[in-house]
DNA sequence: GTCTATAAAGGGATAGAC
DNA sequence: GTCTATCCCTTTATAGAC
């Protein structure tokens, strides 16, 4: 489709999911008005609804394009050992929560705000994304390089321990990327017995 | 002070706070309006100001009476060995997050529905709460039972990872609590180099 | 592409009767 | 202790001008 000169529909699209995704994930989908998306933005009200259809769609759309970049984005190659594996996983995650926190921290807060055939479709996402880890613990556990006690508890509990990072890491504070994702490995390999 | 007879009171103070509870848990808090709460608790909505201020009153007190339960029903005994007052540690946050679901919920994902004073006054209970956990994984390391690469990721670590049981269990599943606690303690004691 | 204006509904909170 | 009625404000979303 060509694009009119002067056009901001390529600019103001992406602003709106931005402020959108800045504020939801700071006060939550609910505490947040059109009137505030719009405010940040730069714009009047109106104007958001010639980018959404609605604010449930808004948040949709956010969550559901955080779980497809990350799906898209992890590479695993199951003919390494498990144990190498699982620290690419550690790393991707980590990475991801500090580089794109807000949508991380949206993606596991924000489900219950979605109408149940929202919530339904993007559940499926998040639900392969855990089962991308526990591919991994399982293959480790068939090689005999992890011992662990229950497949989908250990998967829970380590995916919810990694999340936990978007609740504290801040920019420039006391540890930096590399020494987190050495601290929790050093963790992680410990609980799967390595 | 007397209570008058026939008075209900005593009754429906609790099923306020009850219903509240319950609709901030699942919906969030901003989600749930005053006209539901009564609506659940069978009254109309003038009613539930004879009990609370306002909304926002509910939630810092929902919060801080949970913060205040856990502190005061945590007991510790420095003279143990830290892995068994770790242990200890783990049975009670389990527990509590199957007994007090909804409570263990809110908490951890309200804390931003709060006015900046009440957050920090809530906040400050909290951190004792991990400050308890820390104070044993700190004995560990001094007693040389455990490995721990920084006293406080792992805090945080084993919290969120603890805290996470809220969002799979449910009553009548796959394990009861006792092999939740089981599980979770093989991970936990691996992540502690125990 | 963006604005202004407005409709229609629902929000928190209070007053006063019973 | 509870209800009814109401105030006043904000909400989402739409229509139509520019």
């Amino acid at each position: 489709m060509a694009r009119t000169q002067g056009s901001k529909a390529v600019i103001t699209g992406p602003l709106v999911r931005d402020a959108a995704r800045s504020l939801f994930a700071r006060h939550g989908y609910s505490a947040v008005s059109m009137r505030q998306i719009a405010a940040q933005v730069g714009v009047q009200v109106g104007t958001l609804y010639a980018y959404t259809p609605d604010k449930q769609a808004l948040l949709a759309d956010l969550l559901r394009g955080h779980m497809q970049d990350l799906l898209a984005a992890w590479q695993d190659d199951p003919a390494r050992p498990a144990l190498e594996r699982l620290h690419s996983f550690l790393r991707f995650h980590i990475a991801t929560s500090i580089e794109r926190p807000e949508a991380v921290f949206l993606s596991y807060m924000e489900l219950r705000s979605l109408t149940p055939e929202n919530r339904r479709q993007i559940a499926t996402l998040r639900r392969r994304y855990e089962e991308a880890l526990e591919t991994i613990l399982a293959a480790g556990v068939a090689e005999g390089t992890m011992h662990i006690p229950d497949l989908r508890l250990a998967t829970m509990a380590l995916i919810a321990m990694l999340t936990g990072v978007v609740n504290w890491y801040r920019d420039g504070g006391r540890l930096d990327q590399e020494r987190v994702v050495a601290i929790y490995w050093e963790l992680v390999r410990g609980a799967v017995g390595a």
